[in-house]
RNA sequence: GGUGGUAUCGGCUAACGGUUAGGCCACAAGAUUCUCAAUCUUGCAAUCCGGGUUCGAUUCCCGGUACCACUACCA
C-alpha cells in the first residue's frame, strides 16, 4: 500500500499569485483529489525583506474563485501546522542545531560585502569544498577563534557542507532520473543571519518532511536545486518524496518565462484576479475583472502542459481530476496562447445555462443604467441567452444584447447607407400594417406572415429585413428578427418601426 | 562562462519503432442565412541539423545547434 498523497503548494507572499503558480497549484489539487490525498497550502515566507501586505490575502481569494480547494493552510487549520513559515523560526533552529552536531552543515561569517568582494575578485567564485579553507569559517578557522567570534555576537549564517564529485541522482516523475556532479553545487547558506530565518532550501525540507508531504510538485525553476535537496534529505536521514518539475509557461511571443510585463504588453492578464500594488499603487488586470470563468481559466490553464490522451478539449474539474496524469505532462515549456484561452472562455459562455448567464448579465446592465428590476428574471435569460454564442467575455453582453433593454436611439450609419432606401418609410408603414394583427409570441406565424407579404409583393427579402432589423436593433446584426420580436413584444417593435421611420434619415448621395 | 533540462504545423499538442504524421486555437475559402454570430465542409501548415542502431526511425543512442532554467544571506 503507497504511502497517503500529500501535496503541498508553497506560494511565498511577495506579490499577486502569477498565472503559472495557478498551474502549478492546479496541478498539486488535481492529484491530491485524484488520489483521495491532502492539499495543503504553505505561505514560504522566509524572505522578510521582499513581504508584500495583501499577497497572502489574494492567494486564498485567487484559490477560492478557482475551486482549488485548499485541505490544511493557515486559513484551513491542520495537524501539521504552523503553516506559515515564518512561525516556524524553532523548528527550523533544531534542525539546522542536528545538521552542525553531525558535522553536515557549518558556520560561516564571511559578509556579504566580503562575498560580494570575492566574486568581483575571483572570476566565477564558488563557495564550496575548492575554497572554503580560504574563507572565514568554522573549518577553517581555529575552535577557539569560532567560539570567540560567535561570543561576541559576530554575524553568521550556516552553510551546508557539500560532498565534491558526488553523482547525486534526482528521481522525477515527468523527466525521469537527472544526474548531477555535486561539485558544480556551493555550499549553499541554510540559515540567514540577516533575519534570522532559514533559507528556502533548509525550509522546505523540513517543512516536506515534518508535513508529510509524498510529492512534491513544482515549477521547473527547481530542478537545478533538485540534487541539494536530496542532499539535504540524505544528511538528515529522511526519506526523500517524489519529485516532479512542471514545464514553465512561456511567453507567448518572444523567448523565457511569462512575466507581469508581457500582460501589460501583450494586453492579457497574467493574473487570475486583479491586483493593486500597495508600493507601487499600479494596478494589474486579472482574469476575474476581465471577464473569465473560473472553470475556463481552469480547463485552459489544465491543458497548457497536459492533455488527457485524446482530442477532448473541453473538460470540468471532475474529469480533470479522474484523468490527469503525470505520464501525460509534457516536458517542454508551453508558450501562453492567449487567443485559445479566449476560446476556452467563449465555448463556456455559450454553453452556460441562460439562468446563471443572466445573473452575471445584471450587474453590467445595472453598470449601462439600465433598471434591473424592470425586467422579468426570464426576459433577461432569453436576451442573454439567444446573443451568448457571439460573446467571449460576459461583458460582451452588452453590446450584443443591450437593444433587449434600450431602444436603439442611433442607428449605424454603414448599414443605412445599404439598407435604408427612398421607398424604404413606406415599406415599414405596410410592414407595420402587417404585423398588427399578428400574435408575436409565435415567432414562426409571425415569420410567415412576413414572408409571405414580402414574396407577394415582390419585395427584396434583404432590404426589407435589413431595414426592419435596423429599426428594432439599430444596426445590421443579432439573432434571428422574429425570435428578438417574440421576447420585445408587438407594442415596443412597433414603436421602434415608427421612431426608426421618424429618426432615420437617408444619407446624401 | 558553468551545470541541467527541452526540441513535431504560427501557438497548444497526439502518434510511447511501422499512420497519407492526427486534433484543437488562429488564419483563409465555401455552405447556411434577413444581418452578425453559431454550426458544417474544405484549405493552409510541422517531425531543428548531422551521424549511428534497426528490415524500418518523430520515437532509441551520440554529436552539433537553438531555446529555457539555474548559477544570492530570493523564492
Amino acid at each position: 500500500m503507497d504511502k497517503k498523497v500529500r501535496v503541498r503548494f508553497a506560494p511565498s507572499p511577495t506579490g499577486p499569485l502569477h498565472i503559472g503558480g495557478v498551474r502549478t497549484a492546479l496541478y498539486n489539487y488535481l492529484f491530491a483529489r485524484q488520489h483521495g490525498g491532502s492539499m495543503i497550502l504553505r505561505i514560504e515566507d522566509t524572505d522578510s525583506t521582499r513581504f508584500v501586505p495583501g499577497a497572502e490575502e489574494y492567494i486564498n481569494e485567487a484559490l477560492q474563485w478557482l475551486g482549488i480547494g485548499i485541505d490544511e493552510g493557515v486559513r484551513e487549520g491542520g495537524e501539521y501546522g504552523p503553516y506559515k513559515q515564518s512561525e516556524r523560526r524553532d523548528i527550523y533552529r533544531r534542525y539546522v542545531k542536528q545538521l552542525l552536531d553531525n558535522g553536515k552543515a557549518y558556520i560561516a561569517f564571511d559578509t556579504p560585502e566580503e562575498l560580494e568582494a570575492k566574486r568581483a575578485e575571483v572570476k566565477n567564485f564558488q563557495y564550496d569544498a575548492s575554497t572554503r579553507m580560504g574563507m572565514r569559517n568554522s573549518l577553517s578557522l581555529p575552535a577557539e577563534e569560532v567560539k570567540a567570534l560567535i561570543d561576541a555576537g559576530e554575524k553568521h549564517v550556516v552553510r551546508f557542507l557539500i560532498e565534491p564529485n558526488r553523482d547525486v541522482v534526482v528521481h522525477d516523475l515527468i523527466r525521469g532520473d537527472v544526474t548531477i556532479n555535486s561539485s558544480i553545487l556551493d555550499d549553499k547558506v541554510l540559515y540567514k543571519s540577516a533575519d534570522d530565518l532559514p533559507t528556502y532550501h533548509l525550509a522546505n525540507i523540513v517543512d516536506d518532511h515534518l508535513m508529510e508531504v509524498s510529492h512534491v510538485i513544482r515549477g521547473e525553476e527547481w530542478l537545478p536545486s533538485a540534487p541539494l535537496h536530496v542532499l539535504l534529505y540524505e544528511a538528515f536521514g529522511w526519506e526523500e518524496p517524489q519529485f516532479v518539475h512542471l514545464p514553465l509557461l512561456l511567453k507567448p511571443d518572444g523567448k523565457g518565462k511569462l512575466s507581469k510585463r508581457d500582460g501589460d504588453r501583450l494586453g492579457f492578464p497574467v493574473f487570475p484576479l486583479e491586483w493593486h500594488d500597495p508600493k507601487s499603487g499600479d494596478t494589474s488586470s486579472g482574469y476575474r475583472e476581465a471577464g473569465y470563468l473560473p472553470e475556463a481559466v481552469i480547463n485552459f490553464l489544465a491543458l497548457l502542459g497536459w492533455n488527457p490522451g485524446d482530442d477532448r478539449e473541453i473538460m470540468s474539474m471532475d474529469e480533470l481530476i479522474r484523468d490527469f496524469s503525470f505520464e501525460h505532462c509534457s516536458k517542454s515549456g508551453a508558450k501562453f496562447d492567449f487567443e485559445k484561452g479566449k476560446w476556452f472562455n467563449h465555448e463556456y459562455l455559450m454553453n452556460m445555462d441562460n439562468d446563471r448567464l443572466a445573473e452575471l448579465f445584471k450587474p453590467i446592465l445595472t453598470e449601462n443604467g439600465v433598471n434591473v428590476a424592470d425586467f422579468s428574471d426570464e426576459y433577461i435569460a432569453a436576451a442573454a441567452g439567444m446573443v451568448k454564442n457571439r460573446i467571449n467575455f460576459v461583458r460582451d453582453l452588452w453590446d450584443n444584447a443591450r437593444f433587449f433593454f434600450v431602444a436603439p436611439t442611433t442607428y449605424a450609419e454603414k448599414d443605412v447607407k445599404k439598407r435604408w432606401k427612398e421607398e424604404t418609410p413606406q415599406l415599414m408603414r405596410e410592414l407595420i400594417e402587417v404585423l398588427k394583427p399578428l400574435n408575436f409570441d409565435d415567432a414562426v406565424a409571425t415569420e410567415e406572415a412576413v414572408m409571405e407579404w414580402i414574396k407577394g409583393n415582390e419585395y427584396h427579402m434583404g432590404n426589407v429585413m435589413n431595414a426592419f432589423r435596423l429599426t428594432v436593433v439599430g444596426e445590421c446584426k443579432g439573432p434571428h428578427m422574429f425570435e428578438i420580436t417574440q421576447l420585445l413584444g408587438k407594442d415596443e417593435t412597433l414603436a421602434r418601426i415608427e421612431r426608426g421611420i421618424a429618426n432615420i434619415i437617408r444619407p446624401e448621395a
